[in-house]
Parts: structure tokens; sequence; C-alpha cells
DNA sequence: CTGAAAGCGCTTACAG
DNA sequence: CTGAAAGCGCTTACAG
């Protein structure tokens, strides 16, 4: 039950100085002995006294090292943190994994922090330190991120390509066809997924794509904003809009009422919410949104079946956006709003 | 430097394993020896073992019990960690109060979970555990709360009754008269400063308070929602309303493009923000702020500073909210306007 | 590169 | 209620 050094020297058929040589990354030990060692460590369910003592932790962290810090990390904090109040006495603790010391691998920092599992957040360009931090054999969880089958990374992540193809069905089936999409400028999985769910909803509907309808964006409030100014100044403009990021779609919709421009009445726009931003919004607005704090308790649960032995070692789940049709999605105007990035009229 | 059992016995005068007993609160000793081993403990800088290796971590906890959840805790913790992460590696452990074992005072229960420091959010019931915890020797801040100046509680807190006062001179100086205050039901020192700082700008312009310009609620988007239409069914309306909490002030708004009401030509609004709400809504509403996240970050300063031996051991801080003036606000309408709970003008 | 032995920090029966 | 001694978990010179 409870491993100790002596355990895993028995076990591996060492000395206890060797097992603690390899649990703290010593040098003067072979990689072939320590690398069964922490093997065997792990097998036999190995935790250091401190850790015995003080109750079950997991960490929060992201790939790459630095702090979390968006609205959607604290979305992913509450759902986490809610799930483990109510089920088991586990702490969460927000690490940085550029505090490891020199040479520690992740297991030994983490048990260092008496952290028993990782949950992490990733960019595109850290998914190989995810797949190093998994290899290694904590039980570690990505959210929002996607891997390949054969990665041996456990990942939550949320499809939003169907529910983009059924918000953009939703404005065809209103009537409209010259409908504009405004995305991320760097293009992860998750906006691809977006993207690629616009354009199987025209095509579906034989409606050809307009690249001037498609606008890449680094997605801020301004960003999104000018996005729409933009749009509704072309020759021949949009009726409806489809913002696959929070920030750009509150921002379009404060530049909606700035420019006095009525919606659902002459533009359509269907938004992306991965909070709970669009019961602050007038209208409220139409949106794909992501179930993020339940991402957080789903991540949880796996990790709380994790120690107790009954979640499977490795998880790929998928969960589903969904479109919420709310006040901002109606019919297209009979001639198609012009304004001019004053935000003026063209009649 | 690194003081163990064996230099607190030398230093107290009894034997290690009174030491222990009193470190571990046995049940087997006298509360006297007790007590001095516990000073003795923090007089030397006793820390256990683990912790010496584990680094430094400080705790973010609800007196009370339970887990942080609201966007306000989410803007504290982002403060927090932010300066934590730039200034020195610790890491923030949320914790919950309620995981104590039995008997198990909280300076024990943080040295078990390897914490060195205790940052707490309160409600008005929890203050006595507050002072408690404090009482005790850990470093403990309580944030957002107000104490004696003789309890001997360290705190930080955000004084908004001048904010708020400027805000109604603001509405005064724009030429209006009859100005509403939306509040708390439940009224804590934070309201109460608010409310306090309405009925002085309005007593030195000798407005006379009208008890039915005065709205005690539940602070819900809902409930500002309500709150704006019941005022402006009465029958002599206001021309501007003073909101003094973040989510009432987002329904009111909503509730507002709702009934197509214009703000500021036909009302004006002054609301109450905590986060970075006001930049996500339209118009962008002239608002008292507070500054949350700075709070965080002026907290983690101080606990830093603490383990540093350079902060005082005792510090109660006052920041202040301020007037931000945006778009809402504006001279009242020569004619107040008057709506049925409906929405529907009344002439 | 590995292990037997000494030793540190702490806890726990046991004796008083 | 207290302490001397045994003992656990772990690390660290030291020897090979």
């Amino acid at each position: 039950m409870a491993a100790s050094v002596r355990d895993i020297a028995k076990e591996a058929g060492v000395s206890i100085t060797t097992v603690s040589r390899a649990l703290n990354s010593h040098p003067g030990i072979s990689t072939k002995t320590r690398d069964r060692v922490l093997r065997t460590a792990d097998r036999v369910g190995y935790s250091t006294r401190a850790l015995k003592m003080t109750g079950m932790a997991i960490g929060f962290a992201q790939a790459g090292g630095g702090r979390l810090n968006s609205g959607y990390d604290s979305e992913l904090v509450y759902g986490i943190q809610e799930r483990l109040a109510r089920e088991v006495s586990a702490d969460l603790v927000m690490l940085d994994l550029a505090d490891r010391a020199e040479g520690e691998s992740y297991t030994q920092f983490c048990r260092r922090k008496r952290v028993r599992g990782l949950i992490l957040r990733t960019t595109a360009n850290d998914h190989e330190e995810c797949r190093l931090i998994a290899s290694e054999g904590i039980p570690t969880l990505v959210l929002a991120a996607r891997f390949e089958p054969d990665d041996d990374v456990s990942f939550m992540v949320c499809e939003s390509s169907e529910a983009s193809r059924r918000a953009v069905e939703h404005l065809i089936h209103l009537g409209h066809r010259r409908i504009a999409l405004v995305l991320h400028r760097q293009l992860d999985t998750d906006h691809a997924d977006r993207e690629r769910g616009y354009r199987e909803a025209l095509a579906a509907s034989n409606i050809e794509i307009d690249p001037s309808l498609i606008i890449r964006l680094v997605p801020t409030l301004g960003g999104g904003a000018n996005a729409l100014s933009q749009l509704l100044s072309l020759p021949d403009p949009p009726t409806g809009v489809f913002f696959t990021d929070p920030r750009p779609t509150i921002g379009a919709m404060c530049r909606a009422h700035e420019v006095n421009l009525k919606v659902p009445e002459e533009l359509s726009i269907i938004g992306f919410d991965d909070s709970q931003e669009r019961k602050r919004m007038y209208p409220r607005i139409t949106a794909v949104c992501q179930p993020t704090s339940e991402m957080g308790a789903e991540a949880a649960n796996w990790m709380i079946g994790r120690f107790a032995g009954v979640s499977p070692p490795r998880i790929q789940k998928c969960l589903s956006s969904f479109l919420e049709i709310n006040h901002t999605t109606g019919a297209p105007p009979p001639v198609p709003v012009r304004l001019m990035p004053s935000g003026q009229r063209i009649e």
C-alpha cells in the first residue's frame, strides 16, 4: 500500500541507496538502473512520506512554462475546483513548469510539489512538451488540445466543427447567402474546425466561398469591431457573420451598437462563447458555446478516478460545442446594409 | 537557519518528543507547554524538511471553508499569480479550510499543505475566523474586508465611498436632481460606503433623499434589470441611476437596450466594475471601478516581503476605487422618461 | 556505478 | 503530562 524506498529496492533488486539516487536524479547512476528503479517506483505506487501526510493535490500548469491567466483558464479552474470540492478533498496547485530544478524530471518536480497529477494547458508550439510529460508516466491530462490517437497523451477537447456547421446552416435556413467568417490569424485545430464547419455548410447549399468574406485577425475586442466595419464596407457586404472567438464577438457587438446597426434586422451575428459572456450581452447573442467549466469538471473526475484506479490510464475525450440560438439572428434584410468605415450608411 | 525539532526542543527546554506532540496536536500535552513550543517553533523559524525541499507556496482560501469561484476571485488570483511569477517562484495553492483535520490548527494545516502564508477571502459572517487564523501567527492577509485597527488582522480593502460620492456629484454637475441608488439588500461595509458616498453628495447639494429612489436587491443580472424598470415606472422617475454592484449594472444596461431607452440621452447610468466588464459593454459605462487585480498583486507583494523579512508583520491598507467617466452619463433629458413595466413609454 | 553503514528528522510505543 | 529509547523513511559520506 504505502510503498517506501525499501519496497522499491526489494522489488527492483537494488539497495535503498540506489533507489534514493534514482528518485533524486543524482548523477552517479546508470541510466538503465535509474529507469528501472523509476518504473518500479511508479508500479508499486511510491509516494514520499510528506506526500502521504499532505493529502492529494493536483497541479494546473501551462506547457512551456508561465502562469495561466485567461478568462478561459479561470472558467476551467472553476470547473475543476467545484468537482474536486464535491468529490474529494484535493487541493489544486497552480504550478509554473519553468520552476523545475536543473535536470529535474516532471515527475520529480510534481513529487516535490506534492502533486500527484497534472492538468495541462498548451499552445500549438508546446505539444512536444506535453508528450514528454505524459511519457514519464505521471497522470497527465491536456485540456483543450488535440493529439494524434497514437500519441500516448490523454486529452479533452471540445469539437466545434459540427456546431459551427449548424451555426452557418442556421443562417442559410434563415435565407442568408452572403455569410462572412471571422477567424484567428493563427489557425490552431480548434479554429480550423470552425472554418471547416463554415465551408461544409456553404458547400452543402452550393454557396460559393467568397474569400473577401473571410477575415483573419488577432482575436481582440478591437479586431472584432474593425472586422465588422470592414465587412460592412465591402461593395457587396454580407448579411450574416460568424465570429469564431469570444473577444472579437464582443467587440463586434459593441461596434454594431456604436454605428447604430440593428441586429438582427440589418445584420445577423453568430458569436462564440467559452464562458457565460452571452448572458451579459444585449441582444443576447446566438452563439457556438463551449462547455468550459464542464470540461474542467470532467478533467477533475478523470483525475480522481485515476488515483482511485477506476479511470482508464489514457483518455481522449471529445466534448461537443453547442449552438445556442438567441436574439441576434433573423432573416436577411431585403437590401444588404452597407456602411462607410466611419459608420455612415451607404444607400 | 533551518530550524529542526531539536532546535525547538533546546530553545523551549523540552524533549523532541514533546515538540513533536505540540506540532501535531497530540492530546497528551498541556496547553501551556504546547503554546510555548509552538511560539518557539515560530520564533526559530521551524519548517518541516518537506517544506524546505518543496519551495515557497502561499495559500488562497475562503474563510468559513468552501472554494473560491466568483469572477472577482479570479481577478484577484490573476493579480496574485502575475506578481508571484514575476518576483519569486512561489506556487499558489487553492485551499479549502474545511479540509482541516480534527483538532488541527490553521498553522498546522498550512504546514501540512506546505503553505507558508495565507491570503483569505471572507464574508461578513466569517470575520471571527479570520481573527483566529491571524492570531495563530501565520502570515495572513484578508482581501476585500475591513477590520478594526485594534483587531490584529492584516487586510487590504478598497475604499469606495469617495469614488461613489464623486460619481453622484458627477451626475449633479450634469444637472441631475433625481438620482436613484441601487444597493445590495445585505449591506456589508463596502456597500455601506457606497451608500454613504451617495448620501454625502446629495446632502452637499441640498438635495433631499427620496426613499423611493433607493432600491435594495439581491445582486443579480435580473435584479438590476428589474430595478431599472421599477425606477422608470415611478410617478416621478429619476434621470440618473447609480448601481453599486457589477451584476445589476450589466443587467440594467441590457434592460435599457431592451426597452430601447437611450443612454445617456434619456437616462444617465453609473455602474460598478470590479474587473474589466466596462470594456465589454456598449455604450462603455461610466463606473466606479475597483483595482482588483492590483489588490491581488499588492497582496502577493506583501507576502513575498513578509518571507523576506521586509514587509511589516501587520498591514492595513486601503486602496482607492476610481470613477471612470465614459459614455453613459450626460445632461438629464428636458422631461424625465417614464416607462411602463412592460417597457412602453408613458408620455 | 553500487552498497553497507552512519546519520538526520521525525514519530511512536513504553515507562514513569 | 513528560522523556529516553526504539524505529521509520530517507540521504549522504565512505569504501570498493
